[in-house]
DNA sequence: CCCCCTACGTAAAACGTTTTACTAAAGTAT
DNA sequence: ATACTTTAGTAAAACGTTTTACGTAGGGGG
């Protein structure tokens, strides 16, 4: 393995002006000299030792992501940006799927934070359990931004965040707009608190509307297919009257999806559909869901972004980041009929 | 930052002592000390420096793993089993998304092959093209092992395969077995060699059965659902008879399906359709894909674990493993009507 | 009483960089 | 000619570990 003495020796000057040419550092050198060095270590494809450089620079260049679980496509994307954004600016990105344990999780940032990465990406979705650690890192002056992660406790932490809340409030809006009143709703795992914030505005909306919120038309879901489906079975059975129904991710969408049809309900014409994230699945399903936006690459990018300002010491231009999402009509959703023909 | 030697001086003991109690070496410490050191290291928190360490023991105890995108479900389950593997035995997990672009993947080899990573799983389907770089490594004895890339040069590298002919096989006899003679068939992208076992299975199992190789009746797709609804829609233009389609893929099965319905054919009772991968995709369609499953989690912890015992020094119990695949058969396929009333 | 062995430990080198503090020579202004 | 500045470079410390080679005290066998 070739290393910087190596290269001095060869080109007959110290380590230093090696490492300075290198570095473009100290711009005494002359032409021919850092010319000569230039040659020498493309001959030799000299490389720095990347961990010797952390040892004396106390920045190893690398930083973390901390997912709940990368089969989801939003997940995906989220990695796709923010590991694209670091390879651009140098720098790499770990990978850590904590697979939705919050445990595995706090393992994570225990041995993380001491010195393998430079700064995280959080995203993981919990509940406020443990602002204890992040506390700390803050007063450590640790560098970590968080994607979708919200805490009252917690405000000064810089992230990217979707804007659920209207996101919910709109979707909702455009539902009540085609003329629907009763509109259900599965939640999900209300211990997130983007779930909470998306209850929160379709309730805002049907209040806006003077339309009365209906318990039994709210059911607990948990943000996957299954329990989509099987919620939505539920409510079918329950024999109570709606003609829309809004779930709070397009994952459970699709169980509910699944479920109207085996119903034997046409969609839209019986009953309107809406999701939300717009995740990327193939085109096969007509319609497709109606669903809310969320720019998950580009917050990524955002977020690394941030991160990596707050790294190399300067002041990021924003801290805080909302995105406010779009409704992207895919035909799941109709204008209410007059009488409605089912139940 | 609490260093070692803080440990060493609170214990009144040397740097030396510590380290060993530390890593578990050179058995002449007395139980006093050692709990001692134990008890102070928990006390102030102390966690070793991994790039010191690293400086030393010349190992980083990290690995990358190189995926052409992140955003298709085969390779975020890939990562997922990589990553949990790597956690479990102490290694970390760079990801390396290459956009299919070969510069990049490039880029990744050379500059993780110097030091960042002790080794590194590549997944990225390409050409021939640059053996030559995994030559050198092979030379330089650098650890690295292929998911599902063939090369006939580099027969040497470990690697973990699916089998990609056989289930290709497997696949047409089923549609042959029932009454099928006509069989589309869309490939992937040719450079790569998993499409073209695909293609040779499928070529293999009409020659068994004494059916013709009908070149018309195979287009050249990409592996993505919109190659898959173009080529399909070509075949059904075309006014050529079939009465399955065989997609090297799932997600251009997809597009195929999409196709299909569109053009007003019933799945599966006028076209049997065929994919290949099981993606996990929502079950949102009815019927859904039948399809041959491949293990990815699966060989992704078979890789890495390949992989950590080549950097350990350890020789690895198999070297080079084949995974053989199973239909999974989704109702996408029905029996041959006498007379094909389509076309 | 001497020698050797074992248990317990230490000092110092090494890993490959960056960075700090310094020097020597040449040029430049007075 | 003198003093100062610029140019071009160097030697050595530092980063936090692991590891190698060594040291010392006490006990047991002869």
């Amino acid at each position: 393995m070739v290393t910087i003495k190596e290269i001095a020796e060869r080109c007959g000057v110290s380590i230093t002006t090696v490492s300075r040419v290198l570095n473009n550092k100290g711009d005494s050198i002359s032409e021919k000299t850092k010319e000569r060095i230039f040659r020498v270590v493309d001959e030799l494809n000299y490389v720095p030792n990347a961990v010797a450089r952390s040892m004396v620079t106390k920045r190893t260049n690398n930083i973390a992501l901390i997912v709940p679980d990368i089969s989801n496509p939003f997940f995906a994307d989220i990695a796709k940006g923010a590991e694209r954004t670091c390879v651009n600016r140098g720098f790499h990105l770990f990978l850590c799927n904590s697979d939705m344990d919050k445990e595995v999780e706090k393992e994570y940032i225990r041995v993380l934070r001491k010195r393998l990465v430079d700064g995280m990406i959080i995203t993981t979705q919990n509940t406020e359990e443990y602002d204890v650690i992040f506390e700390e890192m803050l007063e450590d002056n640790y560098p970590f931004v968080f994607i979708e992660r919200y805490s009252d406790k917690l405000a000064d932490v810089p992230g990217v965040f979707a804007g659920n809340m209207d996101g919910a409030y709109n979707i909702t809006k455009h539902l009540i707009e085609l003329g629907h009143k009763d509109i259900a709703f599965i939640t999900g795992p209300l211990v997130t608190s983007n779930a909470r914030y998306r209850l929160e505005g379709y309730q805002r909306a049907l209040k806006d509307h003077d339309l009365p919120v209906n318990p039994k038309l709210i059911r607990n879901g948990n943000y996957k297919v299954a329990g989509g489906y099987r919620e939505t079975k539920t409510l079918l059975e329950q024999n109570i009257q709606f003609s829309a129904l809004f779930a709070s991710n397009d994952l459970m969408a699709f169980g509910a999806y699944q479920a109207v049809k085996e119903y034997g309900l046409e969609i839209p014409e019986q009953l309107s559909i809406v999701g939300f994230d717009n995740i990327d699945m193939p085109g096969v399903i007509e319609p497709q869901v109606t669903t809310m936006d969320i720019p998950a690459y580009e917050m990524a990018v955002k977020a690394v972004t941030i991160l990596l300002d707050l790294i190399e010491g300067r002041t990021p231009k924003e801290s805080k980041v909302y995105y406010p999402l779009k409704l992207v009509n895919k035909g799941s959703t109709a204008p209410k009929k007059e009488v409605q023909d089912f139940a």
